[in-house]
DNA sequence: GTCTATAACGAGATAGAC
DNA sequence: GTCTATCTCGTTATAGAC
């Protein structure tokens, strides 16, 4: 049962989600949002509640779109290799616009965030893990990947990489670095 | 030219610590300072002017004791690989109290701070990095480590991992999950 | 050094007109 | 749906007594 989005409401998540993944949620108020998109703080209550609501949505709209490009990733790209290098392009694309990943920044946050906000944060770890641990088996039964131990724990690994690699990055406003530590670990994992 | 800090300064000092680890450097206020040390904030004024120039002074303790800590295991640990175990047993400590890295959490808000915080997170990764850039390098020459590349992209890769590792092992408050993922990745410099 | 008191501002949120 | 106006509270920071 999903209630319909309005025009006016997909405007303030960009919003919001822009300022989340550069600021953090501490780091912005709803007078920035409203700067940005040129409607009053009150008009943004009308939309959304509270800012814990906000927040909620932000994280659900977010996973959701990333569960449409993790499906679309196993579409286009035929073996395992080619779908992680896929899957680590779409960081990329996070961190290129000098962002951070919407739940790596709130997840350090979390202590501060509403509980239904922690929530979601590890539902979209959940959904990560989950896609990567399925490729991660898929390659090492087709013999075009190699690691040691779990799957899972092979996903974590990489997930927690990624995350890290881009917090580091960021702060040096170097994207390359995030890009070099990705595939470096992508190469432990395609050597022969 | 260091100034002597006093007792008083370093109780202030160690509840900050803790707060920016758990809440963020945006997640407490000089108010909660106040309540964990027991004094009022306008006597927190006294010893740190600014909430900037506190959170400035909180990075270089930080980086002065972590600094420390790395000279220790160079006189303690013989070799590259039982160097790079307790260079991960550092952070193991950190996640075991529910606290991330204060440059990592601080890395995630550096948008929002002031620019000397800025600075001091850098110097922090860039202190990191020197020194596994050594342990790496040493390590190779030894042959008890294996990596390819350069060492200082193994080393930003080490780092950026346990960084993420913890960003997400704290965000499901399971610190194994940081153990696993850090192990997984020593593996790969130490194996056969 | 520590306190009380207060200034000055920004936050999230609501009431009610249009 | 969007606005103006306002409320209440929390924030950093300062003045001045003790």
């Amino acid at each position: 049962m999903k209630l319909e989005k309005g025009a006016t409401a997909k405007v303030i998540l960009d919003a919001a989600e822009a300022l989340t993944q550069t600021r953090g949620f501490n780091g912005f108020s709803y007078a920035d949002i409203s700067e940005a998109v040129g409607l009053t703080k009150a008009s943004l209550h009308y939309h959304f509640r509270t800012k814990a609501e906000l927040g909620r949505q932000l994280i659900v709209r977010y996973s959701d779109t990333f569960e449409v490009a993790l499906a679309e990733i196993g579409v286009r790209a035929p073996d395992a290799p080619e779908r992680l290098e896929r899957y680590v392009s779409l960081y990329t694309g996070v961190i290129a616009g000098e962002r951070l990943c919407l739940c790596g920044m709130l997840a350090a946050e979390v202590t501060t965030l509403p509980p239904a906000m922690g929530d979601e944060i590890r539902r979209f770890f959940d959904l990560n893990e989950a896609w990567l641990t399925n490729v991660l088996e898929q390659g090492r039964e087709a013999g075009s990947l190699r690691y040691e131990g779990s799957a899972l724990g092979a996903a974590r690994l990489l997930l927690g990489t990624l995350e890290g690699a881009m917090l580091v990055a960021r702060s040096y406003g170097d994207p390359g670095r995030f890009e070099e530590s990705a595939h470096q670990l992508l190469a432990q994992f395609t050597k022969a």
